[in-house]
DNA sequence: TTAATAGTGTCTGTTAGACAGTATGGG
DNA sequence: CCCATACTGTCTAACAGACACTATTAA
């Protein structure tokens, strides 16, 4: 019995012209080769010391992009989903912010709209479905849109980025409320940009404790 | 280099005597051997076409438990987890009410309070801490719940469920609000027990629809 | 001054919880 | 009848959304 293929996935999202994306890269190798694919491989045991560490550094060498806000997915698995054998990926889901895309500058990445549809090798739509799913309940409870909006993003920004994610309008009084309330943003010392005749808005940013971990509604949006 | 191990382990829940119980397995081989721990096993690649089916098939074996409420928790992996080596464990949770267990009376399961100190061997206290933080969690918005209350019951064992899983009481009249808008339960045949000089309850069971799938609630408990 | 977007004060409708009442069983 | 628990009607407090108002910039 051959051994299981012990892989991982990293679902790479980022909202560009108010519309959520992901990134894909042409498969360099058999099987589905030159197909846009997720970036993925093999867990290493030398180099890697867990599945995150491997997810890390697959966005590092395939996308260029470095500690972005990571977190496991799901684990798809079994005889099917891979030509070459009985396969696991544990898979994670990153946020980044267009910024960060652009600045990574990577020329084998490609950014497509999720809901595009694709023909997709493995299981990888099923992947990609999983975690818009995942971003998309979350977001109608938690801080983690905060991660597509980059550094520094003014009240007005984060909103519509929580509008596209959740695929509605949202109560500009009841949103600052619940910012209010979840007492994680504190202004961001640089001056906000005036974009047209107009009052321009206040910059935020995340403070340093919820840099790296969500914050939770009692109640959604 | 070695080949990476493989495994599935279950966090077999269950309520008895108003407190969250888990199942646990003396360990028949090293490492560990004779320390109490998660049913899990090695990923039979000819006889488990995916994970959740070795999951099963562990519960099955080890359990005698069949076709529980079963749902993927997280995946822990890494070098230092397990001392042969680098290891992948795919963990589930399910969810069963103590008349599973009780029918199944496997001899060797042992049912631990939750939150009661054990030396668990590899990360599995770490495995089960997560899976009952994911079990309290959804608890706060679904129909989870339901899977530990067993085939039948009355509302007042149900909120009493629910109140033991998120630690505090519930008002009653919110309770059966919420329970009327899922529109979930169907009033069961069996006659209510009398328990007691008082009137007896209301036996319901879940509509069949809900079987296998969660109710989600716009708004928590 | 005007136009346009940022930000806030306040009213109102909806929802959740408190409380007290009725219902129904056994003793 | 009494008691205990099941269940329900209704009042109140808390919250979310609508609306209108003020604030601030460039032209």
């Amino acid at each position: 019995m051959e051994q299981i293929i012990c892989t991982v996935d990293v679902v790479l999202l980022t909202l560009q012209d108010d519309s959520l994306k992901v990134a894909l890269l042409k498969r360099t190798h058999a099987p589905y080769q030159g197909l846009l694919a997720l970036p993925g491989g093999y867990i290493h045991q030398g180099e890697d010391s867990d599945a995150r560490d491997a997810a890390l550094r697959v966005l590092r060498d395939k996308a260029n992009i470095h500690a972005p806000y990571l977190e496991q997915l799901a684990t798809f698995t079994g005889q099917a989903r891979d030509p070459r054998g009985w396969s696991i990926s544990v898979s994670y889901y990153a946020l980044v912010s267009a910024q960060v895309i652009e600045a990574a500058a990577h020329p084998d990445v490609h950014l497509v709209d999720v809901d595009r549809y694709q023909q997709l090798p493995f299981d990888h739509q099923h992947i990609l479905n999983t975690a818009v799913q995942r971003l998309r309940s979350k977001s109608q409870y938690s801080s983690l849109p905060c991660y597509l909006a980059g550094d520094t993003f003014t009240l007005p920004q984060l909103q519509r980025v929580y509008e596209v994610l959740m695929g509605e309008a949202i109560n500009k009084v009841s949103f600052r409320r619940k910012m209010t309330e979840m007492d994680m943003l504190e202004v961001a010392g640089g001056k906000p940009e005036a974009h047209g005749a107009h009052r321009p808005a206040q910059l935020y940013q995340l403070k340093p404790a919820f840099r790296q971990h969500l914050r939770l509604l009692e109640r959604g949006f």
